[in-house]
DNA sequence: TTGTAAGCGTTATCAT
DNA sequence: ATGATAACGCTTACAA
């Protein structure tokens, strides 16, 4: 699949032939092994003159721990803003160290999260940061065996055991609900994502209030919207929503105003949305840490590959209560 | 820095060994080439049982066109959701034909754009998809030369000839002026981005009203907020604002919202925001299409890959207005 | 310190 | 159709 007549990249060869020296002492000066000034001159001007670059691929081939100063990154959309703000805060810590990102998105299908993992490592990862998508993640335990380290983010590993970092899902929501409790609300619906998923679980876990005024498996907008609009209009409606994702939020949101009611019932989302301060009444929202997320993700695999060999880790990110109005209204 | 006691991986010569074959028959059979389907079937049963995976590195090395299939991204920055956005419309594409993605943030930085696209082109990726930061792109030639194709996505390349896939800006700023003009407005302003970029550049371009009410170099929210109170607060203010980017939309909508005028003043945002339809009044945006900007980027990759040499091309995406209301309030 | 040569896992060439 | 073997660009013993 490349083309055209290409120029040939000069190699290590072809510096050592200019340079004068030998291919070894070419391969010492490029990675900085101490050799005498006067060649390692002349290998530098050699590699300025013919803009040589070291071939990573074949460096990695033949070095003894393999490594190609790469990381896969499988999120489940890159184009998603809280998972490519987890990619960013990856990259921070990757980019001190010289080491370059692979970046795939899963669609939260298991199969294509198989298949991404499956296609970095043959590529050669050093690790996998991965925001799970499906259940079983044995077939990890090979790639792991052969020196991938592994770090699972966002959501637990399944079936192996494994570094994570996760987001506070259940203090955070456990926040909302006395946040809106000290607000005087007594009466306050939750309304989550599909409950298969572990986020969206955790979430409900950390509601733990009247089950009558819960809905899940709010996969759409749409879905939440009727979803809240049920629950408002109903004999002793809740006073008060917790929303327990982005989408969620803006169905209920639409559902408020649909009602006329966004001025009167009160709501707090989990997670952050861009704008939330322009809204009226603001948007009271339990935030995340994404960046914090992907660097602590990052840390984690440096760690690992590093040497580091104690049990699997689990770091917990705190979520933070931003107070915007939405959640300060109080009950009729 | 790759660790531990690890289990070595199984090669080719390993499946060779427990199918009985020659390490040049399995190479055969993982690259479909015509072998004899008992042979095969030996081989393909040796991989599962062994968990054989190709090399991709290896196999590049040697392959006649040193192919990785693996491209390289090089964007602003991977969070932006805009370039996100292009960030998986180039993986939609790519993942179509098996190929992988190295992506990464330049942050407007020309050193770093320099120094990820040498080191992606030192990993072997076939081709570079670049958001530029730079102002000179020359030292992309001698990667060219070796076979690596090119594409610069939402501004053109410098100092060097290459495809570029560009957003409408000047189509879309008319198109806001015209519709503004339709409803009324005679005295418009303009606020912009920095100067500088080629994006600020053309939508100020488009514009083409009065200078006196343009205000560019508009860096910060801050900025854009003190430039829209000042120009609003001047005798013959405008009557309406056009915004040429998201921060500066942003810094626009705190000013109006300060000043009382989110009602009265008519505001049209360029690109578009999450939660735009909820602010009240909806805010008006020319939208741009950040996913088909990847979408046509890889294809044209993918093009130059495949033996494409016709001249450099241009691909310019319409931008798209979309009224939600406050581009569709009336002058006083 | 420097050079020689083997070898990394694969593909490609050449006989058979 | 299959197998032996050289070669890809590099790192790394081992020798000098």
């Amino acid at each position: 699949m490349k083309s055209g007549a290409a120029t040939r990249r000069p190699t290590m060869k072809d510096v050592a032939a200019v340079a004068g020296v030998s291919l070894a002492t070419v391969s010492r000066v490029v990675n900085d092994v101490p050799v005498d000034p006067q060649l390692a001159g002349r290998v530098h001007d050699a590699v300025t003159r013919l803009g040589y670059r070291r071939d990573a691929a074949a460096a990695g081939l033949r070095r003894a721990n393999r490594s190609s100063r790469s990381l896969g990154l499988i999120l489940d959309d890159v184009s998603n803003p809280f998972f490519s703000a987890v990619h960013r805060g990856i990259e921070d810590i990757a980019r001190e160290r010289g080491v370059l990102i692979f970046s795939g998105s899963s669609d939260d299908d298991a199969d294509l999260e198989r298949d991404l993992a499956l296609s970095f490592s043959a590529h050669g990862v050093d690790g996998l940061a991965v925001v799970p998508a499906g259940h079983d993640h044995r077939y990890l335990e090979r790639e792991r065996a052969a020196g991938v380290a592994l770090v699972f983010v966002d959501r637990p590993p399944q079936r192996i055991l494994a570094d994570a970092v996760l987001s506070d899902n259940v203090g955070g929501v456990r926040a909302a609900v006395a946040h809106l409790e000290a607000a005087g609300h007594r009466r306050i619906g939750f309304l989550g994502d599909r409950a298969r998923l572990f986020t969206a679980g955790e979430r409900l876990a950390g509601f733990g209030g009247d089950p009558a005024l819960v809905r899940m498996d709010l996969a759409s907008c749409e879905a939440a919207q009727q979803a809240a609009r049920e629950l408002l209009e109903a004999a002793d409606a809740p006073t008060a929503l917790i929303c327990g994702q982005n989408r969620v939020t803006i169905g209920a949101l639409h559902a408020l105003h649909a009602l006329g009611r966004q001025g009167t019932t009160a709501l707090v989302g989990f997670d952050d949305v861009a704008l939330g301060d322009f809204l009226s009444p603001g948007l009271t929202v339990i935030a995340q840490d994404p960046f914090a997320l992907g660097r602590h993700a990052a840390e984690l695999l440096f760690a690992r590959l590093e040497g580091d060999d104690s049990p699997p880790r689990r770091i917990v990110v705190p979520t933070r209560l931003i107070a915007r109005g939405s959640g300060e209204i109080r009950p009729a």
